[in-house]
Order: C-alpha cells, then sequence, then structure tokens
RNA sequence: GGGGGCGUAGUGUAGCCUGGUUCAACACGCCUGCCUGUCACGCAGGAGAUCGCGGGUUCAAAUCCCGUCGCUCCCGCCA
C-alpha cells in the first residue's frame, strides 16, 4: 500500500472536485475524498469516493502487472481518506455521472478503522446518543453538508441585507457582572473576584449601541442559558440573531423589517439551493409573501378557543397553541409565519414598551414560523423613569442593571428590536425534528462533548 | 424541575405483555473463499452480545419487581 505522499509528482497536480469530473474527461486527475463503496470483483475492483460536491467511481483492473494496486486496494476500508490519480473517461454505464477515473495511483491518507461506530451511507440511522458522540463520522452525511451549507447561505444573506439597509455589525462580550434577562437562569464563573455570568443575550449591549448613535446593528453570536430545558428545540449555548434599530415609530416598523429580511433570505436560499434542499430533506423552500400575518395575542385565545385548546397560562402560548396557531394561520390565511401582537405585559420583559392608552400590554411580538417560536421582539422603554418603574414593578433590584438604565439618562432614540434563533430556522426550514440536527456541535444541559 | 418511553453483537432491529425446549434471532457491516464491470453487486461459509449497571422475586429472567445511570419525548422556560 502507499505512504501518504508529502513529495512527489500528485501533489503538484491540482486537485479536481468530483462534481468537475465529467469536464475533465480524457485528462489525468487527482481526486481527494473518501471511501464510500468497495467492490472487489475477481477482474475489477470499483471504489465510490465521496468528496464535499459528491460521489464519484474510480475503476481499477485485476492484473499481474497492477498488482501492488489491487492488493492495496483489497485491503481498503469505508471511510478512509483517500487521493486518487487516473484518467477520467467517459462511460454512461456508471451511474455517478457517467464518468469513472481509472486508478493509476491510490494513496491512503488516513485509515478508517474496519468497525465504523455509525453507518455513514446513511442507509439506516443510528440512535441519536451514538450520533453526537460521533458527529464527525455523522456530519460525513451528504444531508448534513447541505445543513451547514444552508446556514451558510442563510447567514449571509441575512448580512447582505442588513448592510443594505445601513447596519453595523457588533461583537459584544459573553462575560457579563450582571443577569441581562430576568426569566432563565445564568452560567457562573468563577475565575473574578466577583460573581460573572455567561451572557444569555447580547439585549443591553444592542441597545448600548442605539444610546451611543449608531442608529442600526446587528450581531450574530452565542448566548448561554442554564435552563434546564428538555426539548427538541433548545439547547444550553446557542447562535442567537439579534439587531437593533433607532428611530422607529413603533415595533411595527420591527416586524416589517424582519418579514422583508427574511423574505430575503428566504429568496437567496431557494435560489441558491432549493433544488438540493427538494431532494434531499423533501421540503419546497417557500419565499412567503409580505407582509406576514398579524394577530394580537385577544385574537389567537379565541382562535384557539374556537379550535378547542384552553391554554394553560393567562396571556401567553404553550407550544401545543402555538402549534395550533401555525395550522390555523397555514389553512385560513395561507401563511407560514404569523407575528403575535400586544402580549400582556405581566409575561414580557420589563424593557418592553407599553402602548399609553393601555399600558398592561407591550408593544412586543413573537414570530412563529410553522408553529415555532423564531423570534422575540418589541419596541424598547427608552424613556428612563418608565423604564425604572417598569423594572420595579417587575420586581427587579435596580444596582445590577444600573449600568443599563444609564444608557438612557443622556437623550436615547425610539428604538425596537429582535433575537431570533438561528438553529429554530434552520430546523423548521429542513423540516428537521430536533435542534440537534441542525446544531454543529450541540450544547445542552448534559451534553458537553465531544 | 414534573410526567411518559427506551437501553439487546461494530450499526439498526426482533424477542420482553403470555418467565424455561433460543444464554439469544434477522439485516447491514466485518473475516475467509468464490464471482468477466459493479453500481443497495452477487454466492457460500465464519467470527462477533454474559441482553446499560446493581439488587430482588423464582427451581429458572433479556423477559417480572425495585433502584441507578444514560438517552429520548411531553410539560414548564425560551431563541
Amino acid at each position: 500500500m502507499t505512504k501518504p505522499a508529502s513529495r512527489g509528482v500528485q501533489t503538484r497536480m491540482g486537485r479536481t472536485l468530483i462534481k468537475d469530473l465529467r469536464q475533465q474527461v480524457g485528462q489525468d486527475v487527482k481526486i481527494q475524498g473518501w471511501v464510500k463503496t468497495i467492490r472487489d470483483q475477481k477482474r475489477v475492483q470499483f471504489l465510490i469516493i465521496r468528496d464535499h460536491t459528491g460521489l464519484g467511481q474510480a475503476t481499477a483492473e485485476r492484473s499481474d502487472d497492477t498488482a501492488a494496486l489491487n492488493d492495496a486496494i483489497a485491503s481498503l476500508t469505508r471511510e478512509s481518506a483517500v487521493t486518487v490519480i487516473g484518467k477520467v473517461v467517459e462511460n454512461p454505464v456508471v451511474k455517478t455521472g457517467g464518468v469513472e477515473v481509472l486508478i493509476r495511483e491510490l494513496v491512503v491518507e488516513g485509515v478508517a478503522d474496519r468497525l465504523l461506530p455509525l453507518d455513514v451511507s446513511g442507509a439506516k440511522e443510528s440512535n441519536p446518543e451514538v450520533r453526537l458522540n460521533w458527529r464527525f463520522l455523522d456530519l460525513r452525511r451528504p444531508e448534513n453538508l447541505l445543513t451547514f451549507q444552508t446556514q451558510t447561505t442563510v447567514e449571509h444573506a441575512m448580512r447582505e441585507y442588513w448592510l443594505r439597509e445601513g447596519f453595523l455589525e457588533l461583537h459584544s462580550p459573553k462575560l457579563m457582572g450582571s443577569a441581562s434577562e430576568s426569566g432563565a437562569e445564568l452560567f457562573e464563573l468563577t475565575y473574578f473576584d466577583r460573581p460573572a455570568y455567561l451572557a444569555q443575550s447580547p439585549q443591553f449591549y444592542k441597545q448600548m449601541a442605539m444610546a451611543a448613535g449608531f442608529d442600526r446593528v446587528f450581531e450574530i453570536g452565542p448566548a448561554f442559558r442554564a435552563d434546564p430545558s428538555f426539548t427538541p428545540r433548545h439547547a444550553t449555548e446557542f447562535t442567537s440573531v439579534d439587531m437593533e434599530m433607532s428611530w422607529i415609530e413603533s415595533h411595527e416598523d420591527v416586524m416589517a423589517f424582519e418579514e422583508r429580511w427574511l423574505q430575503y433570505a428566504l429568496t437567496r436560499v431557494k435560489e441558491q439551493l432549493g433544488p438540493r434542499i427538494r431532494e434531499t430533506f423533501d421540503v419546497d423552500v417557500v419565499v412567503p409573501d409580505v407582509p406576514f400575518p398579524r394577530i394580537p395575542m385577544q385574537d389567537v385565545l379565541r382562535i384557539l378557543t374556537a379550535r378547542g385548546h384552553i391554554p394553560e397560562r393567562k396571556g401567553d402560548l404553550d407550544p401545543a397553541g402555538e402549534r395550533l396557531l401555525g395550522e390555523h394561520v397555514a389553512g385560513e390565511l395561507g401563511h407560514q409565519f404569523v407575528f403575535v401582537t400586544d402580549y400582556p405585559a405581566e409575561v414580557r420583559a420589563f424593557y418592553h414598551m407599553r402602548y399609553p392608552d393601555a399600558p398592561a400590554i407591550t408593544k412586543g411580538f413573537d414570530l412563529l414560523w410553522k408553529g415555532v417560536e423564531v423570534t422575540t421582539g418589541a419596541q424598547r422603554e427608552h424613556r428612563y423613569e418608565v423604564l425604572v418603574a417598569q423594572a420595579k414593578e417587575k420586581g427587579l433590584s435596580l444596582e445590577p442593571i444600573q449600568f443599563y438604565l444609564d444608557f438612557f439618562k443622556y437623550g436615547c432614540p425610539p428604538h425596537g428590536g429582535f433575537g431570533f434563533g438561528l438553529s429554530r430556522m434552520m430546523m423548521v426550514l429542513l423540516n428537521q425534528p430536533n435542534i440537534r440536527e441542525v446544531t454543529y456541535i450541540y450544547r445542552g444541559p448534559t451534553r458537553l462533548y465531544p
């Protein structure tokens, strides 16, 4: 068997991606990838090689002259990383693209053990636990590659839209001296000479940028929540997509921005990856019409009651209610998205602005996609006295958040924004049952490895 | 944190309800041999599991009971 080569003529030959083999018929090429299948017959040996662009066949005829090569192929293992050099020939019979590489040289760059801990070929899906333990092997499955290609497209499109609209991209600290939201629990750190915490959200810092006069900002970054949440849509560490914009008239401006922003991102995904997503996940990427439906919470409750569902909590939605509302909106309004507006103050954060003529109702909203909550947003309260009063009303102690309250003492413009769950979007977009499927390396209440 | 389900060879499952004649079956993978080009290659043979862990009931437990650990789903929390 040939050893990995750091010198030699083959390293000077450029690599050909498997998807490009068709254009190289008649040429000598070097392809590099993983051995998906070995079909070793008496006269001919076939390898199916997988790289990130597709599958291709490499073939070697058995003969006395090529005994060394034939032996090397015979002792190959599935999922080994290999370099194959040979001539591309057209062969209409070959199912992987009608071309094959006639192997002249094979280099095993990285051997794989004979017994794999999971089935990379995807014929059968291993247990969730096994797949997470061996995530790097699980990620070799092409649908997982497509998931992260899709996520890259989504993020890129979001940034494109923001930049076009004059936003700045920020990176706020993830180490904090106090909580940034009330509800969720904090990860506490021991390094500092006082309690410190991992950021649950960039909420305070993106608002700080409004007080700083940055006008419009966004951030895509990690958020940490020490919640023992055992659901298919929670993680203790997740990627939060956040934006904040100044000089708005109301939260309607924020919703109007978000729906166009999402429409743009989904347009891009459909253009660039729609057919592959259709083929791989059996999902049609639907570019949503704007405006999205908006339904005040009071009406939502009426709709759910009419459908026989009484939410347990007053003024808020439970997961069953969210699913039901998603079905209602799909059936009655023909839309996958719905903004739920006018949440009662008692179920919203202290910094959500309230209606002047109805102080029990906030200018806060959630966005549901196919019945899954993907966004919470609001116009923020930017008037210092009002904000302090609302914080007190919620029973918060002011000292730890005084630095935040100070943002509003020296001329802060009216503003609003939202937080958006990237993995939740991916989960809904690709119709996956679980956030772990679409998270590169999942972190949960009991998961710290790999 | 509360409630339900699951945990059997490298992988995926069956057997568990109605304990014993199966201390374990099937498929994929693996090993050996064969096979004129395969493409989920095919054919023949073979190895591989003390049935998560601990305890109990019983003459006898993968099968029943208790505990424990892990995973998972529902609820709560939320992105």
